[in-house]
DNA sequence: TATAAAATAGACCATTCAGTCTGTTTTAAG
DNA sequence: CTTAAAACAGACTGAATGGTCTATTTTATA
């Protein structure tokens, strides 16, 4: 049944989440989804075959439906990340947890070429999204939009990194208040 | 003998960078630093008092070594943070593998109060580090330094987490040169 | 030089690990 | 209704895990 797959992402991923790689056994999986061996190994053939699916299904649609990065029309480009800067701190798991994503690059991606791959490609598009956006807007001249849409990536999950350690969601916006106001001194 | 003790500490060092907590067995600690398990468990009464150990003795000189943080004479506080933050790129491995201070926190933070504690204390003592240099500033006026230490060290952070994805310290330098820019804008 | 403490040494242990194996049950197609 | 494939079920396995235990060697000190 498909559901049941279904269920196992969704046991994975937050184990992972919270726990790490490594720090996830199968038996704590199992337990979490309350599922026999025989039927996980039916869908997944590995662990590590498994935690990639949720980094391409779980993770990948959740980081698109995170940063709400799409084209809009009459919007500048650079006003639909700025708003999307600031949906992220309504994200509460997001900034008390930290990205999901940075979890496991900064724990997999130097140690398994095949995470590193994976883990890579979301990056990118979501890098990629941002150039867009940055292109499509006005801004004062010499404004490098490759490197700016790696430092608004950059800025950003570090803040969010860190912000586990920060008690809340203000602290957050405060640091990213920062980066806002640069952002707003490159329009013209 | 005290030698052994640094021995383990290098060998942990260098292994908990390269494969995280949970990625690095006993096994293979052992056979790095080619020392019998009864010397080890001499020294160390635990894994994680071990690793704890690297975290105080090793990562926190590390982080002051990287980040030459100290108010100097006649210089400007801000001018301080900005050439540490250009020294940093020099600094291969950091800018290669990641920083070994987050990449810690991201793993074992979320799962371990004593872990949590121990890189708390160095990130704060970081932050403030910085604080006191944008204190010892001519800055434009409300300029918070508080929040501005955090997005400083956000960015930082976040660029080296990433730059692992990028070829190279000059993707890093083309990144964190948003950082200086908008810290130049922020002096009288 | 005698003696206790510090340090070295590695065999050994219980537990947990990811993964396999052999069935049984359910579902879908002819 | 028959039959094959999909799905469920969990006992079992060998290797790896962190940690203990006892014994020996080295070192420092009285």
């Amino acid at each position: 049944m498909q559901a049941t797959r279904e269920k196992i992402l969704d046991a994975v991923f937050k184990l992972v989440y919270i726990n790490g790689y490594n720090g996830t056994s199968m038996a704590m999986i199992l337990k979490e989804c309350a599922i026999p061996k025989g039927s996980l190994y039916h869908y997944f053939k590995s662990k590590k075959e498994m935690v990639l699916s949720v980094v391409k299904e779980r993770i990948h649609p959740r980081m698109n439906e995170f940063y709400q990065l799409d084209v809009e029309e009459n919007v500048e480009g650079i006003d639909t990340i700025i708003s999307s800067i600031y949906k992220v701190s309504k994200k509460e798991l997001l900034v008390s947890y930290g990205c999901p994503l940075n979890r496991l690059n900064q724990e997999m991606s130097p140690v398994d070429k095949d995470f590193e791959e994976a883990i890579n490609l979301i990056y990118n598009s979501l890098r990629k999204k941002i150039e867009v956006l940055l292109n499509n807007s006005s801004l004062i001249e010499g404004v490098d939009a490759e490197s700016l849409s790696e430092f608004i990536i950059a800025t950003v999950w570090g803040s969010i990194s860190l912000s586990p350690k920060q008690s809340s969601q203000k602290r957050y916006l405060a640091t990213i208040n920062h980066l806002i106001n640069y952002l707003k001194s490159l329009k013209i």
